[in-house]
DNA sequence: TGCTTGACATAAT
DNA sequence: CATTATGCCAAGC
């Protein structure tokens, strides 16, 4: 079990949970808003600890390449592009528009 | 202490 | 574009 620091995961969620509806933001964006840079995995983990009632929008944050992350996890994928969509994201084929969707760096500084 | 693992990122091919 | 190779960082053994 990778888990990190009960810390940590609060600060993620604290900046996960500013992400508007409609708009998604990458692993490494969350660590940097974070001011720690590189720690893109452990933000991944922090998320996968997240229990399945959580009121954190997880399903917001997607790989920096505009693909859906959960690749082990089919049915999880699957649900995270349908909340997506249902809030007006778009896809190109199968990755997010990243230009039109991602959310600047700004808009949240450490929540 | 050193190797393995993972909802990642970036550069090279 | 997609695939592969490297670099990353913290936690578990």
């Amino acid at each position: 079990m990778r888990a990190v620091s009960e810390s940590f995961k609060e600060r993620v969620y604290g900046v996960v949970r500013v992400i508007p509806a409609g708009r998604v933001m990458g692993y490494g964006h969350v660590a940097a808003a974070l001011t720690q840079p590189g720690m893109s995995r452990q933000v991944g983990w922090a998320l996968a600890a997240l229990p399945s009632d959580t009121s954190v929008p997880w399903h917001r944050v997607i790989r920096s390449s505009g693909h859906i992350a959960s690749q082990g996890a089919p049915d999880r994928a699957l649900l995270q592009r349908a909340l997506l969509e249902a809030e007006g994201v778009e896809f190109l084929g199968d990755r997010v528009d990243m230009r039109l969707f991602g959310l600047p760096p700004q808009h949240f500084f450490e929540a």
